[in-house]
DNA sequence: ATGGCGTAACCCTTACGA
């Protein structure tokens, strides 16, 4: 089974790369993040034309997240229960027996701000949601676009970024908490090649310089881990015209 | 301190992203 995340910064006009996608990627599970469409929009005819099915928690201009499943989605969830929020970020459903919970971590926009306190609430709230996901589903994926930089090495310029949006200490905390209820980095289960990254700014260069940030991330539950052969990320899309400024993130699973 | 680029909308100026 192989399971993927991608930010595509618009599904409007992403659908062509995401369509390419899934036929050279072949994968069985592709959570989107920045749908930026309403529900009554969303193109089910022409992934259902691809063979996917498809969940989706939208809202006009902003946010919006999806999974695209060639299966069929069991028990859809849409958003953090008991987090009253009117940002439409998360979207969970049930795959071929592993719970898919896909998020668009907030932003955060400047260390203090109200939008970081926001993400840290968020963050807060997602963990007690996953929490009590973990105890109905041993096999959980929680995969999505976290707006966080583990650590320095998932960051071209540490000392720049240091204590930055993204890369603050109580940022990599929230990280470290949904490792603490069980969850692996995917990525990090394999060697790397260094100075590998999920998103690139659109100005000055970033991509040809590789001026990135590892903030994509696919995060397992023991079993999953336990079955989890590769993760990769693929920079192949962000070298298109008219690209998104995420690459996917793949991970394969033997189950 | 700002803008750089890309997307969307109350669409030619502004908000937001990361």
């Amino acid at each position: 089974m192989k399971i993927a995340t991608w930010n595509v910064n618009s599904l409007k006009v992403r659908l062509p790369h995401v369509l390419d996608w899934l036929a050279t990627s072949q994968a069985d599970v592709l959570c989107l993040q920045e749908t930026k469409m309403e529900d009554k929009v969303f193109p089910y005819a022409e992934l259902e034309a691809a063979g996917y099915r498809a969940a989706h928690n939208g809202q006009k201009t902003y946010n919006g997240v999806a999974i695209l499943a060639r299966g069929v989605l069991d028990d859809v969830r849409w958003d953090i229960p008991a987090f009253a929020d009117e940002q439409k970020r998360v979207i969970a459903a049930t795959v071929n027996g592993v719970r898919i919970v896909c998020a668009y971590m907030p932003n955060g926009q400047a260390v203090g701000s109200d939008k970081y306190e926001y993400k840290l609430r968020w963050l807060a709230a997602l963990a007690g949601f996953l929490r009590e996901e973990l105890q109905r589903c041993p096999q959980l994926v929680l995969l999505g676009d976290y707006n966080i930089a583990p650590e320095d090495r998932d960051v071209h310029d540490p000392a720049a970024w240091k204590d930055q949006i993204l890369c603050s200490e109580p940022e990599r905390a929230a990280f470290r908490q949904f490792v603490g209820l069980g969850l692996a980095d995917a990525f990090r289960l394999f060697d790397q090649p260094e100075k590998t990254y999920s998103w690139w700014d659109y100005r000055q260069m970033g991509f040809r310089l590789n001026r990135g940030l590892r903030i994509d991330h696919i995060l397992l539950s023991a079993p999953l881990a336990a079955a989890c052969r590769a993760c990769v990320i693929d920079k192949a899309p962000r070298k298109l015209e008219r690209p998104s400024d995420h690459a996917p993130v793949l991970a394969t699973l033997e189950v």
